[in-house]
DNA sequence: CGTTAACAAAGTGTATGCAATCGTCATGCC
DNA sequence: GGCATGACGATTGCATACACTTTGTTAACG
């Protein structure tokens, strides 16, 4: 009876719920300070209040959404200082990802890393941005992978995570392409060296110009 | 006020009975890998298996329990190589901390800094080792605010509290209390020098020795 | 006319009931 | 005798109902 609907039933209810608000939330749909009605969420998905406040609980555990006792739920509104600490925060963790994968990653995992990268030059110069958003998103999770430390996995993917929304323009800006591709390359080579520090300083700053790049888009937008 | 039952009424159920299960993970009443029934917690904290499980959902986000679907709820069996990856992963936010901290920290800061740490001295030629400890907290907690950045906060003080159970007994080391503070004193003299970097490798190399420190408790209770 | 208090409506928080799912045990077949 | 399959029990997951908190509005009093 429930394996019919037109959602993916990987998990629970509640899981999807959390996805299709997060969906709505990263979309668009429901902006920053919105206020999320149970009742109104419950019927839009066809389903009971329970499930969608479990999924708001798990939410605001996310940070997507902030909870007040007994004042409802809305979407977090995220201030133009909170999104630069994010975006700094997410510099740091991929500067120690790229330090730990360049004194741990297996063999394997760097045939990989390096092979991901050559091949992403043939998108950099037909210019596909869509794939190599694609691509980027990959190269990153070997980062994430590389440095073979759990914890900090999961920070770096929960921040990148909150982050989602905000980096989704950034390969709009002219040369933006190619210029991404030049700073994952000293990436790739510092890594392929085994030097700790170059790898992590080249992550960060190529994390850096993603943030502004990405700023520029948010501030023109935000209030 | 709202405190008509016997049970302090901090914020709602929720929130009480996420603290409350928490704290009976941390002291140890619930084991790794021990099953966590949702009626039981329910009768046995007098509320209904609703607030119980929203509680569960949101340990579950923090990482303190694992939630099969259907299958119920066990508390989190950390692996020492997880563990490992968690004290690692608070050097490196400790170090980024202190970095931050020692180039942004106010005036006012720095000297709140300083006088604490100087007065922590006197706890420790006294052998305080709780008054010490409880100054401890306070000193990482200053250069968590110390280093202006609202999520890095967050994510330092999630991993703190998920590494609180394992911390507890480092301080029983002999003489762990002096070298603890002269790590410290290494911070701040580089947090006073405005030595970004040096601030950072000595807040890196302070955390990684109570690591050494509380792995050797763990080691040796665990299996 | 402004301020405050009380009431009403809306929405969240909690409890309980029912259905679906998973684990276990027993029985039958190979 | 061992393994597979089916049924039963236990437990989770979801739905609905009710109680309490909050907020906005209105009316009365200063």
């Amino acid at each position: 009876m429930r394996a019919k609907k037109n959602l993916i039933r990987d998990g629970t209810t509640v899981d999807v719920m959390v996805r299709a608000i997060a969906d709505r939330i990263v979309v668009g749909d429901l902006k920053p300070g919105g206020k999320l009605d149970e009742a109104t969420l419950a019927e839009r998905f066809a389903v009971s209040r329970t499930p969608i406040r479990e999924a708001l609980a798990q939410l605001a555990a996310m940070g997507l959404v902030d909870r007040r006792p007994n004042r409802g739920a809305i979407v977090t509104a995220v201030s133009q200082a909170q999104l630069a600490s994010m975006f700094e925060s997410m510099a740091e963790l991929e500067g120690i990802c790229a330090r730990f994968s360049a004194l741990r990653m297996t063999s394997h995992e760097r045939a990989a890393l390096e092979s991901g990268h050559q091949a992403s030059s043939r998108l950099v110069h037909l210019g596909k941005e869509e794939e190599y958003e694609a691509y980027n998103t990959e190269f990153h999770s070997c980062l994430y992978r590389g440095a073979h430390n759990t914890h900090v996995f999961e920070l770096v993917t929960l921040t990148r995570s909150r982050l989602a929304p905000f980096r989704r323009a950034q390969f709009r800006l002219s040369g933006r392409l190619a210029k991404s591709w030049d700073e994952h390359d000293a990436i790739v080579t510092a890594i392929m060296r085994g030097d700790g520090n170059a790898a992590g300083e080249a992550a960060r700053v190529h994390v850096n110009k993603v943030s502004n790049a990405s700023l520029v888009f948010v501030s023109g937008s935000s209030d």
